[in-house]
DNA sequence: TCTATTTTTGACCACTTGGTTAAATCATTT
DNA sequence: AAATGATTTAACCAAGTGGTCAAAAATAGA
C-alpha cells in the first residue's frame, strides 16, 4: 500500500490514453503502452485485467470530460440565447485543451455503438426539455421556425467538426500550420456563436 | 484472360470495401475479407499484393467518390449563392447514398495524415479561387464580413458531421430509428442551405 | 531483523496475424 | 488431346498478439 501503487496505475493510464487516442483500440498494442509507461507488460494486466478493461477505463475518462459541461448548461435556468453562447464557448474551449478526444470518442462509438446505450443511461435525459425551450422561442417569434433538432445538431457540428477533421482542414486551408489553425479555432468561439445567431434569430425591425 | 478474372477482383474489392469500412484498416482481417468474398485467402494476395495495397485501393475509391463533385462546383462559373446551394444539395445526396464513407475516410486520414498530401497533389488547387470569390462578395456588401474560411468550414461541417456522428445523433435525438433519421437527413438538403444563407447574407432593406 | 504482503519482472504460451508456396484446377490455343 | 498459361486452393510459416505464471524485488508490519 505504498504510493507507487497509485503512481504506476496513473502512469499506465497516462500511457494508455496516449496510445489509444493515437492508434485506436484495434491499432494499439499492449507492449507499446507498457513501453510508453516504462514498465513491464505483465503489470498492465496486474492493474487492469485485460486490454478491453484498460481501454474502457481510458474511453470512459475521455467521454466524461465533455458530458458534465453539456448537462450543466442544459439543466441551467438561463434564457436560450445565453445557454447557446455559453455552450459554444465552453465546448470549444474544452476541445482546444483536449483536441484529440472528439475524434477518438466518435470513432470508437461508431465502431461499437451498443456501448453508447450504456453510457447514456445516466445522462442527457434533459435533452427533451432543452428542445422544448427552443420550440417555445420559435412559438414566441424570437427564432425562425426550424426543426429544433436541426439547430441543435448544427450547433454540435460547428463546434466539433473542426476538431474531428483537423488534419484535413489544417492541410487544405492552413498549409498544415498548427499555430495558425489554433488561432483559427480560438476565433471560432465567437465566430460560431455569431454564425448561429444570425442564422436562427429573427431580426427586429 | 477469362472474365472470371475481373469477376473475382470485383468480388474481392466489394468484400474489402465492406469489411474495411466496417472495421477500419487495423480492425479488418484478411481472412474475413476472403470469407466475405467467398474465396481463398491466398487469392487476395494474388490480385492485391498485400493488405496495405488492398486497403489503398478501397480507400482511394472511397475518397474519389466525393472529390470530383467538389472540384466541379469550385471550378464552375456560377455565382456564389448558386454554387453554395448546388454544393450542399449534391454533397448531402452523395453522402445519403454512401453514408459510411465520410467516417471511414475521416478516421483513416486522421490515422495516416501523410497520405493526404499524396492525395491532394492533383486536386483542390482551385480552393484559393473560390475563397477569393467569396471575399469579393463580402467586399461588395452581399455577404457579412466574416473570414471566408470560417464560412467554407462551417458549410463542410454542417454537411458532413451528421454522417460522421450518425450513431450518436440517431440514438440521442431519434430514438435510434434509422428511417426517421434518413428523413431528417433528406430535409437537411434545404435546411442547411437556408441556415447558411440566413447566417451570412446581408438582408436587403 | 525476520516475516508476510504487495509490486514488478522475465520467460513463456496458445493463438492469430499477414503472407508464401507448391500443387491442383481451369481455360485457351494448337 | 496435349501443352500452355492463368486462376484457385490447402497447407504452411515466421512474427506478432494478448495473456499467464512463478519467481524476484520492494515494501510494510512485527
Amino acid at each position: 500500500m505504498n504510493d507507487n501503487q497509485t503512481n504506476a496505475e496513473q502512469l499506465i493510464l497516462q500511457a494508455a490514453r496516449k496510445i489509444f487516442i493515437e492508434k485506436g483500440m484495434e491499432g494499439a498494442r499492449m507492449q507499446e503502452i507498457a513501453d510508453e509507461a516504462g514498465i513491464n507488460k505483465a503489470l498492465l494486466h496486474y492493474y487492469f485485467r485485460s486490454k478491453d478493461k484498460l481501454f474502457q477505463a481510458v474511453f470512459l475518462e475521455a467521454f466524461q470530460k465533455f458530458l458534465p459541461q453539456i448537462e450543466m448548461l442544459l439543466k441551467s435556468e438561463l434564457p436560450f440565447i445565453q445557454k447557446l453562447e455559453l455552450f459554444i464557448k465552453n465546448y470549444i474551449s474544452i476541445m482546444i485543451e483536449n483536441p484529440y478526444i472528439p475524434g477518438f470518442v466518435l470513432h470508437e462509438l461508431t465502431q461499437n455503438p451498443q456501448r453508447l446505450a450504456e453510457l447514456l443511461k445516466n445522462h442527457v435525459v434533459v435533452m427533451p426539455e432543452f428542445l422544448t425551450q427552443l420550440q417555445n422561442e420559435i412559438n414566441n417569434g424570437v427564432i425562425k421556425p426550424v426543426d429544433p433538432r436541426q439547430i441543435m445538431i448544427n450547433s454540435l457540428a460547428l463546434c466539433i467538426f473542426p476538431f474531428v477533421a483537423r488534419p484535413i482542414i489544417q492541410t487544405v486551408f492552413f498549409g498544415n500550420d498548427a499555430e495558425t489553425y489554433n488561432a483559427f479555432l480560438e476565433q471560432r468561439k465567437t465566430s460560431v456563436y455569431n454564425f448561429i445567431k444570425s442564422a436562427i434569430f429573427i431580426e427586429k425591425p
